[in-house]
DNA sequence: CTCCAGGTCCATA
DNA sequence: TATGGACATGGA
């Protein structure tokens, strides 16, 4: 059992109603007080309960030894995948000191921003979730994920992980198609796969690098264009300037709270972000949370 | 029936 | 450099 301590502005149950926010998910499984997943870690996957008691979060890894080291990892896990480490009361200071936002804190109070830990998992699911409605993305994601992921039964229930890339290179193209992928994300998921499998793509080497040379790194490969690069550099990479220009979902909340033109440019967002330096990706992700 | 959704690439001018 | 079409499907 591993405990971690969360601090101000923290809530779990928000935290978790984002997790469940009623599409079919096949990642995690979310109830009112926990989340239960397999995860990925180096050695193994492992699976893990996590929940609240006593203002802090546990985690429970249900029927698994597990060693020490793998329980350093898996701590990281979901301090990263919670942002648990961050303190983000001098985000609520600058919310409340804009008019527009002024009643965010309170509305969506210890709401984090909740990530995608796995590099190939967030890039995929970008170009799944492109140009399509979240509920067909999610059945899509769901079908290759139950027919190449790895998974482990308990108590009675399968839980899966996101397939690696080698498991997707070994699909053909018609496994995808059969799917009801389109040629186009076919392909983008193999370059993406191939990027990986090929060896020069990963989070290690995208962490070692500076922010604009991440950007310009996943910019290289076909399929991923700046709101998927902008996307996975705020869930998977936890860089905190990050905003997904285009986004219609945010056009739509930046129209609703600032009265901005209904499809905001670049110029035109980027001056209602310019004050939250260092909270744009927070602003985003709070932006997207107000229109649900 | 038409429009458009958590975009992106490619052809054309 | 800028603009328009294709892409697969389903919900409004």
């Amino acid at each position: 059992m591993i405990s971690i301590e969360t601090g101000d502005c923290f809530n779990f149950s928000a935290c978790l109603k984002f997790l469940d926010r009623g599409y079919d998910e096949c990642l995690y499984q979310v109830t009112d007080a926990y989340v239960i997943r397999l995860i990925q870690i180096s050695s193994r996957n492992v699976l893990i309960k996590v929940y609240e008691q006593d203002d802090k979060i546990i985690i429970e890894c249900p029927d698994q030894k597990c060693s020490d080291t793998e329980l350093l990892e898996i701590r990281r896990y979901v301090t990263d995948w919670f942002d648990l480490h961050r303190d983000i009361s001098g985000f609520y200071k600058l919310l409340e000191s804009v008019p527009q936002t002024s009643d965010f804190p309170s509305r969506y109070y210890g709401l984090r921003l909740l990530g995608i830990i796995d590099l190939f998992e967030a890039l995929c699911w970008c170009v799944i979730g492109q140009q399509i409605n979240l509920t067909f993305a999610h059945k899509i994601k769901s079908r290759l994920v139950h027919s190449i992921g790895k998974n482990l039964q308990y108590k009675g229930q399968s839980y899966y992980c996101f397939p690696t890339p080698s498991a997707v290179l070994e699909l053909h193209e018609n496994d995808l198609k059969a799917m009801q992928f389109s040629r186009q994300k076919i392909t983008y998921l193999f370059n993406i796969a191939e990027s990986f499998a090929g060896g020069w793509l990963n989070k290690e080497q995208l962490l070692a690098m500076n922010e604009e040379e991440q950007i310009r790194t996943l910019l290289k490969i076909k399929g991923i264009g700046p709101w998927t690069a902008n996307y996975v550099s705020m869930k998977c990479l936890r860089n905190m300037n990050c905003i997904a220009y285009g986004d219609t979902g945010l056009s739509a909340a930046l129209y609703k709270t600032f009265s901005t033109e209904r499809k905001p440019d670049k110029n035109a967002v980027d001056k209602i972000f310019d004050r939250f330096e260092g909270w744009k990706s927070y602003l985003n992700h709070y932006l997207w949370k107000s229109l649900s």
